[in-house]
DNA sequence: TTCAAAACGAGAGCACCGCTCTCGTTCTTC
DNA sequence: GAAGAACGAGAGCGGTGCTCTCGTTTTGAA
């Protein structure tokens, strides 16, 4: 990656990818990922289509520099949430994770349906948008972390768990440190499957007239998982 | 909803109307909803596509219809695996659900994609699939009643739950009855999102890496909601 | 039994899509 | 200053969902 560009066309280029990229993201806004066309963001920039190929190699490349953009987007959000308590309030914290988190998602439904609902067309998401992604689910292992170094331990009975999961879930452990109460990352990897499983649910309408308000139930959740995660 | 088609053509409707959506469902396995065509369906059945329309007012019709098959084939999946326990063995009909979920999850990926993930292009699932859709919440309300009629509770403590969230969460429990505990209603619904979440983020490649043995770690979620719930 | 109306299949066609190729121009670098 | 890379525009390919028309077949009522 060039990190200073010197040349007009450089420079030009710089400013297209960007320009594309903006009208890519506001469409996707939008009309969703499924209907991003790269003959509209043509028309929008007043280019002929095939220009946009300089810059982009497939619909599908666009599509991954939006994923990345939306990841960023939402560890941003979550992480201001986070931010927004004092270090050592743990339950605090949480719950401004948690806020972070389903806030994003509602102030941008179809950037959540991209990054979180199915995958979009025949497509796996490249590498590039791993350390991206990485950052929500970062930014509750850090939580979990603190917590169980503030001696913390679950509010809700844990079971021990087995050989299997013990080996299975070593990565996320190491991610963090290796001392981890496993307790506490077996509940802490639950909380953030329940959260998605929340705002996914509300979001693509599978609470639709089973729970009427979306902003109790998800408070009602958040509030017991913090319990059960002992903050 | 014609009973008995009686005429010739009527018979045939029906028939060339079921081996249009046998082809869309295959196509759907094959390909995911994204790519199902229209056209292609037209050419595997040796059709002119405009005859399609014929059959199907749209692309999203279709789908819709495949939408609503693919939720009464989860439903039968849950419905059966719940039943591969004895009625008050409460855990075992817990456990085979669970497992009927995640199984056909994995074998449907496309399906549940299509049912659990993003909506697909623009589209908002119609009416239609409601009733469809209900079963596999049905199933898990049903067992959270038993539980609860059987005395038990809770394995977890669990905070009563505020104003909002009763009167929010009224619909659940009038489904199965008035006087389901609001702490059980509470549970089983987290229940119900911790359950998607994990296939959802396992599915959709989010446990990449973090979750090396997804079925253990499936087990250890499913047995941990099994405790909370006090099955 | 006849006959108008409805249902149907096929084909052409419209407007869109992602993507490629070519060609003339502009900028960069040696 | 010249060779070559980068670029923008335009035409074009094969695909899509969907509509319209037209000739045929089937239907149900007169």
């Amino acid at each position: 990656m060039p990190s200073a560009p010197r040349t007009a066309r450089a420079l030009a280029r710089a400013e297209l990818t960007r320009q594309i990229l903006d009208r890519a993201s506001a469409q996707l806004a939008e009309v969703g990922p499924a209907a991003l066309s790269v003959r509209q963001i043509a028309r929008d920039l007043e280019m002929a289509s095939s220009a946009v190929y300089r810059y982009f190699p497939s619909r599908d490349a666009l599509l991954t520099a939006l994923l990345i953009r939306a990841f960023d987007d939402l560890g941003e959000a979550v992480e201001a949430g986070g931010a927004g308590a004092d270090r050592d309030d743990l339950r605090g914290r949480w719950l401004g994770i948690a806020q972070g988190l389903r806030g994003w998602a509602l102030a941008h439904p179809h950037e959540y349906a991209l990054t979180y609902g199915s995958p979009v067309p025949g497509y796996a998401a490249p590498q590039d948008t791993v350390p991206a992604a990485a950052r929500v689910a970062t930014a509750l292992l850090v939580l979990v972390k603190d917590a169980h170094e503030a001696g913390r331990s679950p509010g809700a009975p844990t079971r021990p768990a087995s050989e299997a999961e013990l080996a299975s879930i070593a990565p996320v452990r190491a991610f963090v440190t290796d001392e981890l109460d496993e307790a506490y990352t077996v509940r802490g990897l639950m909380a953030w499957a329940t959260l998605f499983g929340n705002i996914s649910l509300e979001l693509f309408g599978h609470m639709y007239r089973g729970v009427l308000d979306y902003d109790a139930h998800y408070a009602t959740v958040v509030e017991q998982l913090a319990d059960d995660l002992g903050l």
